[in-house]
DNA sequence: AGCACGCCGACT
DNA sequence: GTCGGCGTGCTC
């Protein structure tokens, strides 16, 4: 007998190892393989009979069983296909951490002896009723996307009511707590993420189907959790970037499941504050139900105009006003900072200078005083005046968070005010960081700070300049300002307000937020991918060549030409990284870009034998970060 | 990914 | 004369 294991490494294809005697084995398990002289943890991916004695044999088993259903493997190749990550790669991080591996020798031949596989849904081998399976795709609905008031609530009404077990995925391990401290006053609940020790995990992996726990709750690495048949998969703040963590599989917890809820005939559920664009979008064309609910109550959002005031002074007198007032009636106030942006901006009518082909920022180098489009790669020269309105006042924006604080403590210097950011309160150092800003009256950070806030907790919010957040240059800045000036305005008691400070006081993003109105954002935003081929219209990936000094350009040179054939794909002219060493190539494509990108880089990535170096190709698929 | 092999610069 | 930098190639 010869297993294929795959391993995590970046090659495409597995190794072949010989099974020793005796040894009960299913694709799907994680063993020991020697791989280069040490053993190594991979993968089985395949079992086969063939001519096996020239193969090393497999040095152990970390797993008693399958942790994966063939369903589940499949599920697992086609997201290393989209996301261009290797099998092992994908698999192996998608898997709880090895609770104990068992090395060579004697005990490893016994425990695969007495090793029994669990019994796990809708794999192949151990699947007794295909039948039921189809039953259930049949009645398998179009997933439902909760927007709106009360969305956790309605989740957790519905995780009630269906009286079926539920995988509950999190952005965070902090929400899945959450969770799972909810569900428990409604059925047994496991745990499968990170907070748990490990033994516990690797036991709650296979729970839902054989030991009847109602509820499992966990991150994007339990998406592959074993489930029974007609079970529910909620997936909680559908549009958090942090359901795509670094490393592989690249991809979004969104997209996988709804793969796999298409797959497995599974009903599943978002939820979102604001929705992502692409959830939106499959919503408009039918391929998700959106389930809004009436709108709540509401704070009042007033949006300051700061055209050719806010250069000098961080408060506009509204705002100012309001913190007054706020501190007054002892209310908690949180201003909202973005990090400094590389845009730039005229200060008197407030426009951004942008690619005139790409509609992003342009990106200003004060140092070279020169202007570039990261999307196309043009450059362009610094403007005398403003092309708007021809000012001459073309400026860096630039408010931070320490500058913020500064002023407010000039003008109230009788309150508590205290900087937060998650990133620094994180470190040992930075605990008390986290107290000082629970107890303060005015809080000044950025995103990560509303954690510290919970739903209508405050008296006021105001965002100090959120043009840096629009001005950024990513086709994205729209959307993530909106969520978070929404994110913002929900954790705003009803009789509290919203303050915006802007130089472009009627964007579609602000006045959305400001009448409580999901689908106006939406409306505006997608017209405007569309119209440019943006995600989610189309599909955008990063390819980045790194080589030697001399050898970028041919290098990316070449990936161009290999690209450039390929029917349906757009390729923009590299552009350098900082250190000018990297070239990332933009590249626009259809719903198969990831075929079309593997398909046409295949050559390069394989260079024949005595061929100079193509240098090190990497290709991100669907990026939700800009990287540069 | 890791890890070994290979060919060019500053040291005991 | 060596030690060591990373660029290159391979792993059943």
């Amino acid at each position: 007998m010869i297993a294929d294991v795959a391993f995590d490494a970046p090659v495409d294809h597995p190794f072949s190892y010989r099974v020793p005697e005796g040894w009960v084995l299913a694709p799907g398990q994680r063993v020991l393989a020697p791989l280069r002289g040490a053993p190594r943890v991979g993968v089985v991916v395949a079992l086969r009979e063939g001519p096996a004695e020239a193969l090393k044999p497999l040095a152990g088993l970390v797993d008693a069983g399958p942790l994966l259903s063939s369903s589940a493997l499949d599920l697992a190749r086609w997201i290393a296909a989209e996301s261009l990550t290797s099998l092992g790669s994908t698999v192996l991080a998608l898997l709880p951490p090895p609770a104990a591996a068992r090395g060579s020798g004697p005990s490893a031949t016994a425990g695969a002896r007495i090793s029994r596989a669990p019994e796990l849904a809708g794999g192949r081998a151990t699947d007794p009723a295909p039948e039921a399976e189809r039953a259930d795709v049949a009645h398998g609905a179009t997933p439902s996307l909760l927007v709106g008031p009360s969305r956790d609530a309605r989740l957790l009404a519905l995780l009630a009511q269906t009286d079926q077990p539920a995988l509950i995925l999190t952005a965070d391990v902090e929400s899945a707590g959450r969770w799972a401290q909810r569900l428990e006053r409604v059925g047994p609940v496991v745990r499968l993420d990170s907070s748990v020790a490990d033994a516990e995990r690797a036991a709650a992996w296979t729970a839902l189907p054989t030991r009847g726990p109602r509820f499992a709750v966990g991150t994007r690495s339990a998406m592959l959790a074993p489930l029974p048949p007609g079970a529910m998969l909620a997936l909680v703040d559908e549009q958090d970037p942090a359901h795509r963590p670094p490393g592989h599989p690249r991809m979004h917890a969104r997209e996988v499941a709804l793969e796999r809820a298409a797959r497995d005939g599974l009903r599943a559920v978002f939820t979102a504050a604001t929705p992502s664009a692409e959830m939106w979008w499959r919503g408009e064309r039918g391929d998700v139900r959106v389930a809004a609910a009436p709108p709540g109550p509401w704070p009042a959002v007033t949006v300051a105009d700061t055209r050719g005031i806010a250069r000098r002074e961080a408060l506009t007198p509204p705002l100012a006003r309001a913190i007054r007032e706020t501190l007054a009636a002892g209310r908690r106030v949180f201003l909202i900072v973005s990090r400094l942006s590389s845009a730039l901006g005229c200060d008197e009518c407030g426009m951004i200078l942008k690619c005139p082909e790409c509609a992003i920022a342009l990106a200003y180098s004060p140092a070279g005083r020169t202007l570039g489009c990261r999307l196309c790669g043009t450059a362009a020269a610094l403007p005398g005046t403003c092309p708007g309105c021809g000012g001459r006042r073309l400026m860096p924006f630039g408010w931070g968070a320490e500058r913020v604080e500064h002023a407010v403590r000039r003008r109230f210097a009788r309150a508590r005010i205290a900087r937060y950011d998650p990133d620094a309160a994180a470190g040992r150092r930075g605990q008390g960081q986290r107290e000082a800003a629970l107890a303060a009256d005015v809080v000044v950070g950025s995103r990560g700070a509303l954690r510290l806030f919970g739903p209508a907790s405050l008296g006021l919010a105001g965002f100090v300049s959120p043009d840096q957040m629009l001005g950024l240059p990513d086709f994205r800045a729209a959307e993530r300002t909106f969520a978070l000036l929404w994110a913002a305005a929900e954790r705003v008691r009803p009789d509290g307000a919203v303050i915006v400070q802007s130089q472009n006081p009627t964007h579609y993003a602000l006045e959305a937020v400001a009448r409580q109105d999901l689908a106006a954002f939406y409306g505006t935003e997608l017209k405007f991918r569309a119209e440019l081929g943006y995600p989610p219209i189309r599909r955008l990936a990063i390819v980045t060549v790194d080589a030697p000094l001399a050898a970028a350009d041919r290098a990316a040179t070449a990936v161009v030409a290999a690209l450039g054939g390929a029917p349906g794909l757009t390729v923009y002219a590299p552009t350098p990284d900082r250190r000018n060493r990297a070239r990332r190539i933009v590249v626009k494509g259809g719903p198969d870009l990831p075929r079309a990108l593997r398909d046409g880089l295949r050559d390069l990535r394989a260079p024949p034998r005595g061929a100079p170096g193509r240098g090190i190709i990497d290709v991100e698929v669907d990026p939700l970060e800009w990287p540069f």
